[in-house]
DNA sequence: TTAGTATTAGTAATCGTTACTATTATAAAG
DNA sequence: CTTTATAATAGTAACGATTACTAATACTAA
């Protein structure tokens, strides 16, 4: 099997600009970064490599959370945990995590904490089951 | 000062189903299942009301994520900070939290946990000091 | 009633992202 | 150095979720 990821100017480019940004931006942002290196390059073009090197594992994007907006009408205490493979997101009772290392943590950033969630992320019952059935040879 | 919140038969029954799903449903679900009570609500409607009833508390959006997919060249193991005011995301150094409890709380979901992000939400320094020079009595 | 204003239905516009298409660049084999 | 196969590109169109707009309607209170 061959690499099947070639290295061309432009993915270079993009790597090595969202690499020196640290700011974790969008498409849109690192598109203008890339452009002021090559002028000619599209946005379809930073977007589909984006998608590459991210399912390469090569860098990551940040929020799995799908594209729309889920909404929750229980406000009493609890967590959630996303599916990976279908979305679903299902409700852990339970007590919020403990805080006690967040203050430490956060101590050098300056940011006033107002929240802390805790995405969980794995696979469903379902998806689970599916995905070892399909496990051809 | 009024309550400035009219109830709404619109309003109550999106409220009122939202309530009763817990499958923490996207918009154009929740207006699917509205319109079986209500067949000439229109989605717009049910936007606008998700928006305000969440606005005033009463209900919750999950991910408070902005629109835009965000992207992160740096794989070593650090958490992220997100400013809720305005938007911009910074690391956060240090070792990823504790996953003590768990495995605890997540034992009844039957889920296969494959990750744990935390996500911490909070006013960054330069947000907090304007918010701070702005209150006006 | 009357008036003032929030809310609505319906539709158009916006914005981030993805899909499509003809062309170009890359890597490997001859 | 060609040739060949195919991944990647620029440019543009399409898409889907959300928001904005507008004229009509429904609350609420005086």
């Amino acid at each position: 099997m061959k690499s099947n990821l070639r290295m061309t100017k432009q993915r270079q480019v993009i790597l090595e600009e969202l690499r020196i940004m640290h700011t974790h931006p969008t498409a849109d942002e690192l598109y203008e970064r890339v452009r002021g290196r090559l002028p000619r390059i599209s946005l379809g073009t930073v977007y589909r490599n984006l998608e590459k090197l991210a399912g390469s594992g090569i860098i990551r994007r940040l929020d799995y959370s799908g594209s729309q907006m889920r909404f929750d009408g229980d406000l009493h205490g609890h967590q959630h945990i996303r599916c990976i493979s279908c979305g679903r997101i299902e409700d852990i009772e339970g007590a919020p995590e403990p805080t006690r290392c967040d203050h430490e943590l956060l101590a050098g950033s300056g940011f006033r904490l107002v929240e802390r969630r805790v995405e969980y992320v794995g696979v469903c019952p379902e998806c689970d089951a599916r995905e070892k059935g399909n496990q051809s040879s």
